[in-house]
DNA sequence: CGAGCGAACTTACTCGCAGTAAGTTACCCG
DNA sequence: CGGGTAACTTACTGCGAGTAAGTTCGCTCG
């Protein structure tokens, strides 16, 4: 038998299981028992620890979440300007997905769906990186042309539900396009404008 | 008690209690005892009908999504050009969203949870936008310039992604900018470019 | 009218899974 | 070694999806 082990450990071992699990079948085709049987462990432990099933969910959540805006928000500030700034982000964006396909399902695909807190949660996501994302576009506009916080809110909002579904896409795609190209096109087109693009 | 109806009536009936309970209490919120109780029917009854509750909610989505792309299709075609098809696609995209603020909740919000079979039918309601979006984006490059496949799903998609995700911000902003207002604020992005709009 | 037939509809279940109450075992510290 | 507490389990409840096996309505045709 499996021998006993402190809190953090288990929970750490729990937290990885349900990140695999959740990955692979979704949030709905999950269920507690069989994390637990995957741990070697009782379904009311991972109740005890985590509370419920959208506990459990909201905790992988935000591990991932930590790792994927650090790592964009790293990518960002080392860049020189606001044009490259946003390239960069966008390419460790791709790539930080490709890296981890499963963080990507429990993150987007899925972490949309759950009711309640884990909504919630999902949400703060997002908001994370349209304030990221706003700050770019603020820096990038002049200060004598005032844009209203809507106008920003609604280009930052594009920009971010433009990056999601190209996520989306590329997972789907047979042979997507590199980080780079991809972050390249979207790039000239969203710094360019579909219109200049016909030059 | 309640007379019986003939089943293309009752179809109906069901498919509209069931849009107005997913749009309210979501997906997940919702059982097929409510929504059998609100039409005064048996459950059994509706899975006669629609055989699983993935197959009612994929009816309500096919319904849905049959209107709003009339409605964005027909904008688009009356208009003169690229640009102003694309214009007046979006406002069309925000207003119908504002007025069936049911329909909203049911094909975005949730559509895009559910496993299995719905999941694959929110995909064909965005691939369809996609490409309607594509067209429109093929027909104002100029010819002389090729661009491959990619390229134009890459800004396809993000055009999508974007709408879409605006139209989320926009149902939890307290006072949301019209849809006039959106759509413009978003085309001159989109058409200008971040760059340019520094002008 | 009234048999009888098919479609509309129901009762009364099963099963799977989230969540829980109440206990049991292993480790540690005195 | 004894006792206390944290780690863990067995054995349930309840709810909601889905189903098997009827039952009743209403229409048609003799």
């Amino acid at each position: 038998m499996k021998r006993r082990r402190d809190r953090a450990a288990r929970e750490r071992e729990i937290l990885d299981a349900a990140e695999r699990i959740f990955g692979e079948r979704g949030y709905q085709g999950t269920s507690m028992d069989e994390i637990a049987a995957e741990v070697g462990v009782s379904k009311p432990l991972i109740y005890q620890y985590y509370g419920s099933k959208d506990g459990l969910f909201l905790a992988c959540l935000s591990r991932l979440r930590a790792q994927l805006l650090d790592a964009v928000s790293e990518a960002v500030l080392a860049a020189p300007d606001a044009e490259q700034a946003m390239f960069a982000g966008f390419v460790e964006w791709f790539s930080f997905l490709d890296d981890h396909p499963r963080a990507w399902s429990v993150l987007v695909d899925e972490g949309m769906l759950a009711a309640g807190p884990a909504a919630q949660a999902a949400d703060e996501v997002r908001a994370d990186f349209v304030e990221l994302i706003a700050t770019m576009v603020r820096f990038n506009l002049p200060t004598e042309h005032t844009f209203t916080d809507d106008e920003i809110q609604i280009v930052a909002q594009s920009i971010s539900g433009a990056t999601e579904r190209l996520a989306i896409w590329r997972t789907k795609h047979p042979s997507p396009p590199s980080p780079t190209t991809t972050a390249t096109t979207l790039m000239t087109f969203l710094w360019q404008g579909l219109n200049t693009l016909r030059a």
